[in-house]
Order: C-alpha cells, then sequence, then structure tokens
DNA sequence: GCTGTCAATGCGAGGG
DNA sequence: CCCTCGCATTGACAGC
C-alpha cells in the first residue's frame, strides 16, 4: 500500500517537475532519488515498476536517477540516505517517507516529501579516503567521474559533487595560508637585509662626517696661513671657501638629505605599485621601512606649491637664500649661517670636493 | 556552553 | 536556458 502511495507521489512529482525545474535540481539528484532507494531497500524494483509503467522520453532523466540508486558498489552506511549513525551511535529513523507510512493526505504529503532532511550525516572515514584519493588526481570533477564516484560510494551525484566543492574550497584555504607564510619569510629576510645594509649606512656617513671635518679643519689652516700671505703680498680679500665645521656639516646634511629622497624613490620602487597595499591597521607595518625617520627628513610630498613655497620662506628667509649668498667664484659660495638649511631642490650644483665625497657615498 | 569542522544550501556569475 | 562553479552562510555534530 506505501508503495502504492509512493508511485503515486513519484508520478506527481514528475509532472510537477516543470514547474519546479530549478529547484528540483538538486532534489533529483539528492535526496528524492535517495528516497526511492530508502523506500525499496535499493533494489532495481523501482526501474523495473518505473518501466512497466512507462515513463514519458521528457522524465527519463529522473528515471536514471532511480536507477542509478540501485545496488552501490560501496554498501556502508552512506550520509543521508542511511540513517544509521556512521559513528556507529543510534540515530532515530528518519525517513523521508515517514508520511506515506501515514495515511494519504494528498498534498500534504507532497509538501513533506519536499521537506530536505533535518540531521546531516558525516561521510564515512572510508568514503572520505576514496574521494581524498580522487581529489589527489583531479580536484575537478566531470559529470561522468561523478556518476561513478557517487555508484562506488554508494552516494548521490550531487553529495560528491559538494563534496569536491568544499574539498576545493578547504584546498584554496591551505593554499592561502602557504601563500602568506612564504611571502613572510621572504619579507623577513629582505628587512634583516635592509636593516643590515642601513647600519652599514650610516656607519659609513658618520665616517664620511668625521673625514670631512679633518679635511675642513685642514683647508683653514691652510686658507689662513695663505690669507695672511696675500694680505701681506697685495692686500686682496680671500678668494677661497670660507667654512666652518658646524656649517659644513649642516651642507653635508643637505647633500645627504637630497640623495636619501633617491633612496626613498628608490624603496618606492622596491614596493612599487604593483605591489599588495595592505591598507588595513593589521598588515600596514607589514610595508613599512624599519624606520621611516631615516628615509623621510622631510616629506613635501603632501603640500601644495604654494603650501611649499611659504614653507621656504617661512624657514629659509631670503636673505638666506642660496643664490643670493655672495659668489665668490664659479661653485664656490659663501657658505651659509649655521642656522640656515637650504631646502633640497635650491641646492646648487656641488662643485667642492667635499661634496664630492659626501654624494659618492649616497648614489 | 563554546568552538571548530563539515555537509549542505542559496545565490550570482560565467560558459556552452 | 541549463549547468557548474565560487563564495558566503547555515545547521548538525563532536570535542573541549
Amino acid at each position: 500500500m506505501a508503495l502504492w502511495h509512493c508511485l503515486r507521489l513519484c508520478h506527481r512529482l514528475i509532472s510537477l517537475r516543470s514547474t519546479f525545474s530549478s529547484k528540483l535540481k538538486y532534489h533529483e539528484e539528492g535526496w528524492f532519488a535517495m528516497a526511492g532507494r530508502r523506500a525499496y531497500g535499493g533494489s532495481s524494483n523501482m526501474t523495473v515498476m518505473f518501466q512497466n509503467e512507462g515513463i514519458p522520453a521528457s522524465q527519463q532523466s529522473l528515471e536514471a536517477l532511480l536507477i542509478s540508486t540501485s545496488a552501490p558498489s560501496f554498501h556502508g552506511p552512506s550520509a543521508l540516505v542511511n540513517f544509521e549513525d556512521v559513528r556507529g551511535g543510534k540515530q532515530p529513523d528518519k525517513s523521508f517517507f515517514r508520511p506515506l507510512e501515514q495515511e494519504d493526505t494528498g498534498d500534504e504529503d507532497l509538501d513533506e516529501c519536499f521537506h530536505p532532511p533535518e540531521k546531516k550525516r558525516r561521510l564515512t572515514a572510508e568514503q572520505v579516503q576514496f574521494l581524498e584519493r580522487n581529489f589527489e588526481l583531479e580536484n575537478k570533477l566531470e559529470p561522468e567521474r561523478k556518476i561513478h564516484l557517487a555508484r562506488d560510494l554508494g552516494l548521490q551525484p550531487r553529495q560528491v559533487a559538494i563534496w569536491f566543492q568544499n574539498r576545493r574550497a578547504r584546498w584554496k584555504t591551505k593554499q592561502l595560508e602557504k601563500d602568506y607564510e612564504a611571502l613572510k619569510a621572504s619579507y623577513n629576510s629582505l628587512k634583516a637585509d635592509y636593516d643590515n645594509l642601513h647600519k652599514e649606512k650610516e656607519k659609513l656617513k658618520t665616517e664620511v662626517l668625521s673625514l670631512t671635518d679633518k679635511m675642513l679643519l685642514k683647508e683653514k689652516e691652510l686658507g689662513n696661513s695663505e690669507t695672511s700671505d696675500c694680505k701681506e703680498l697685495s692686500g686682496t680679500p680671500p678668494q677661497k671657501f670660507i667654512s666652518n665645521p658646524a656649517s659644513r656639516e649642516k651642507t653635508s646634511r643637505v647633500t645627504i638629505v637630497n640623495k636619501q629622497e633617491d633612496i626613498t624613490s628608490a624603496n618606492s620602487d622596491v614596493f612599487d605599485s604593483e605591489s599588495p597595499h595592505y591598507t588595513d591597521a593589521g598588515h600596514s607595518s607589514l610595508l613599512e621601512p624599519a624606520d621611516s625617520t631615516h628615509v623621510f627628513e622631510l616629506d613635501q610630498s603632501d603640500l601644495s606649491q604654494d603650501e611649499e613655497d611659504n614653507l621656504n620662506k617661512t624657514l629659509f628667509p631670503p636673505a638666506y637664500n642660496f643664490y643670493n649668498f655672495p659668489k665668490l667664484e664659479d661653485g664656490l659660495y659663501l657658505d651659509p649661517p649655521a642656522n640656515s638649511y637650504p631646502p633640497a631642490n635650491s641646492y646648487p650644483p656641488a662643485n667642492s670636493c667635499l661634496n664630492g665625497v659626501a654624494e659618492s657615498i649616497f648614489i
């Protein structure tokens, strides 16, 4: 009797197939087909009966699915099909066709049949192992392979497809973690190199300044003796570079800043526009230089031209404009006072051998 | 009770 | 239009 009810409902479902075509897709592959197996114990009776009833050609896909559910080669408890607990525990027997065991109540039965199973069941270890092996061979699932696997595992093709889908998602997550770790290691290595180079650069900078001071002192001594000579000989003013260690240091710093701007742009080449830019707080530190203050002495990139001009006027009044300093001879200027600090972009071409030394360090 | 895992669902996008 | 995929999400369940 229950069998007859089921058959009748199946036919009604088939007649409603066009209405529910899109949504029925899952059920045809999934629990509806399983229900057939559940109701008929996985035998081929269903197939024979359907065939005897003469199913129209348009319904052959459903028939094929019902056929495919028979005689699975994997006879272990399959998820959602057999409600025995796959871990050996007791589970209530929740048949999809439970309503059919009661009296036929017409459309209510149909509605009950459309309700998906309430409980989910995990795949057995054997099923997962089998799927894993297949996933290793090829992580994409062609329709034929899907049917074949489903048959071998005693699962529904839809379940196999879902398993592969979820497996690909897990694989992708793992891959992302791996990629992240590799990038992190690479970054740490680069950062260590950068830190070493930075330390070396600082050391060389100090060395240059100390050598510069020594040379300036010598130059001054020479200048004094020449000045006294000139005074004695002709009384003409001195033609040599007038300097003192303090202002010289400032001048050298300007050169350093100038060159550091180049370094900064070099750094921006390293972290170029094609590199990932982490803007959120969690990642922003990843690409920052170890000590940005060493790289950006004066960041004017955000200033407009007017603002920049005003800033220059404030910091470097016209009286101390580098080009206003008395020119002694080609390429030699009266050194600005120690408190003046010409902007890097107004710094004249450095002909001084000392500047050349300082510059060569930062090229 | 909380949390992580996993099977399954729903939806939009893209290809044939 | 159908199918498959990726992705976000849900719900069941196990381990703590």
